[in-house]
RNA sequence: GGUCUCGUAGCUCAGUUGGAUAGAGCAACAGCCUUCUAAGCUGUGGGUCGAAGGUUCGAAUCCUUCCGGGAUCACCA
């Protein structure tokens, strides 16, 4: 690699000139910014110490060895501290015959060593996916690609959350007012017509509410005493019991969720390879801790309830099991936890859950920590931020929840709109210029909501997600449209690629070829941080790269078959690693628009 | 109040282990289509990197304090 290259040969001038090696810390080597001549700079401010020289003396001296004892430094200059290398043409162009017809250019070959497995989406059955969950899903699905493409086998699960009071607050709303409501006679997504149940369930409930709150009870009072909610409670319990009629609505209404949900993974491109169900797993949880009470790692307190300690960890006492031995969250997922790190043994247990859950997932690991399980430094939470709203928050109470199925809808038909607007889809077949609208759509879609680093809040302007011009998916993917309408032209005119490669590049050429350079990097350093915006920025910046030489140089009009081959050779290589590393991002390259 | 986190151009965001004069896009303005797709390219304006100290050859980046926003601290999930 070039870096190692130039790293010994700067190693090996350094101890020439001044007779020691060049301290510690690495050598370290940046990009040249542009108004510099040169490729790679070095910066020699580090080693002034050892040197004892200025800084502009050891980068002359040093680049003047360099120059002599390493082949593939052409030139060099100084500025200040930076000493600049240009490294030679016929480095990037080898670099570039021994890759440009690799399909997954960058891509490691996957290793047989233990799965990362992946879990994201983890919704609740009781209303439809959202924004937040779009980006929960984009997230997990990108980063598990890119894991994949570095090289680690993944499993992707999903662990709906399909029992508890929020259910029932949709099941009993839909006995009193669902008037047998069905998404098949009705012709609504199964999903939706659960949600709304839960929306009928919450309004009753707040009508119940004032009511009683107009006769004097505190909030909290009246949230216990209110009809509904003693009645949803009965039916948990009853539920928790296995009452066959309350089980048997309970398996309807859920299968008309997962229909829904189903067609929403689909349209968004999502997949699991398992489905887990809170209904099979929430009793876990409870051996383990059974075993901290008999090994003294766990506290019960007098009414018999279980507690873990993290005072010492700087966190509070965390409860694991209620006075009647019912498990909370913590437990299940404590249990949900071991169950995996059996079934899988993972290298890797990675949860895509929001950043509001951070607590969760510290005691989480404390507690597995304390009851001794080697595996629990694997958990890793991926944490990510919110996703807000112009106007503020999303809250589903005032109805400003942005729908993933409406959001979607959208994102299609301001496609759909826009390439009309253009003329661009004048020529083709229905079905085609649907499939395009589709890509286009969720392509912006995927790359607003992927660019951001996932750990930040981020905020989603509608106006800005489907603004198709500049940093933005569309902008990628009319990128490789060109291209590969350039690729078929060529074709059409008969034009023989062979290896006759040119030997001196033009500056445009060269820094395409040297975005491409940097893709394997880009590729480790987003999965080590598990940031498809990495990716989506680096697509971006080949992207920009690209229509900078294709605005600047001929290909197909270049009359020297020797220039014209090889520019149709670079075209091709960055059209592919287009296309191969936008699927990271779960994105689909139109090949016109 | 404790803990965590964020604060970069009017807006949305980059800025990977500290490196050169802090970058993009949008918005505004000015150019470029009889020539490979103008969803493109080029240019102009726009900044006290929240504030103040500190560390050092060098700080948006590391440390401290403060200001401002957010999250969390349930016998909810």
């Amino acid at each position: 690699m070039l870096e190692n290259i130039l790293s010994q040969g700067f190693s090996r001038a350094f101890i020439e000139l001044y007779g020691e090696e060049p301290v510690g810390n690495q050598v370290i080597f940046q990009k040249t910014r542009s108004e510099f001549e040169g490729d790679r700079t070095i910066v020699v401010f580090p080693f002034v110490k050892v040197a004892k020289k200025s800084p502009e003396m050891i980068a002359t001296e040093i680049g003047e060895k360099m120059l002599q004892s390493v082949d593939i430094v052409e030139k060099f200059n100084v500025v200040k501290g930076f000493l600049n290398l240009l490294i030679s043409d016929s480095y990037w162009l080898n670099f570039f015959n021994k890759n440009y017809q690799k399909q997954h250019f960058g891509f490691i070959e996957p290793t047989s060593g233990k799965p990362v497995v992946v879990e994201y989406s983890s919704p609740n059955t009781n209303k439809p996916l959202h924004l937040g969950h779009v980006r929960n899903n984009l997230l997990g699905f990108s980063v598990s690609e890119i894991l994949k493409a570095n090289g680690h086998p993944v499993v992707r699960v999903n662990l709906v959350n399909d029992r508890g009071i929020h259910i029932c607050k949709s099941m009993l709303a839909w006995q009193k007012w669902g008037n047998e409501r069905t998404p098949e006679n009705e012709d609504i997504k199964g999903d939706k017509l659960v949600g709304e149940m839960y929306v009928r369930f919450d309004k009753e409930l707040k009508q119940q509410l004032s009511e009683m709150t107009d006769l004097g009870l505190s909030e909290m009072e009246v949230l216990k005493k209110a009809p509904l909610m003693i009645e949803a409670q009965e039916m948990l319990l009853k539920w928790e019991a296995g009452d066959p009629e309350i089980r048997n609505l309970w398996k309807i209404m859920n299968g008309w969720v997962y229909a829904g949900f189903d067609e929403t993974y689909k349209r968004m491109g999502v997949d699991f390879d398992k489905i887990y169900y809170e209904s099979e797993t929430y009793l876990l949880g409870k051996d383990l801790v059974q075993e901290g009470v008999e090994s003294g790692v766990l506290i019960i307190k007098d009414d018999g309830s279980v507690w873990c300690d993290l005072t010492a960890d700087g966190l509070d006492e965390k409860l694991l099991l209620r006075a009647d031995g019912t498990s909370v969250y913590m437990t299940q997922d404590l249990g949900t936890a071991e169950f995996r790190a059996k079934e899988y043994d993972p290298s890797k247990l990675i949860y895509v859950v929001g950043n509001e859950q951070n607590y969760h997932f510290d005691v989480l690991k404390l507690v597995l920590r304390k009851l001794n399980r080697d595996w629990a430094d694997s958990i890793e939470h991926l944490s990510y931020g919110m996703v807000e709203l112009p106007q503020g928050k999303m809250k589903s109470r005032e109805g400003t929840v942005v729908d993933a199925d409406e959001l979607m809808d959208e994102m299609i038909a301001t496609a759909k709109s826009m390439t009309e607007e253009l003329g661009k889809s004048e020529n083709l077949a229905k079905a085609d210029a649907d499939k395009l609208y589709y890509q286009i759509g969720l392509g912006a879609l995927k790359y607003f909501i992927l660019k951001v680093d996932p750990k930040k809040t981020m905020m989603f302007n509608p106006q800005e997600s489907v603004d198709f011009n500049g940093n933005t998916g569309p902008f990628i993917q009319y990128t490789h449209a060109r291209i590969v309408s350039l690729l078929r032209k060529s074709v059409q005119l008969g034009t023989i690629l062979s290896e006759d490669l040119t030997t001196i590049l033009l500056p445009k050429e060269k820094a395409l070829i040297l975005q491409l350079y940097i893709f394997p990097e880009i590729l480790i350093e987003a999965g080590k941080n598990r940031s498809p915006a990495l990716i989506a920025n680096y697509l971006y910046d080949l992207a920009k790269e690209f229509n900078q030489f294709y605005q600047e140089i001929p290909i197909l009009k270049e009359e020297d078959p020797i220039k014209r081959n090889f520019r149709l050779l670079l075209c091709s290589f960055t059209q592919q690693v287009l296309k191969s590393t936008s699927a990271l991002l779960g994105m689909e390259m139109p090949e016109k628009m």
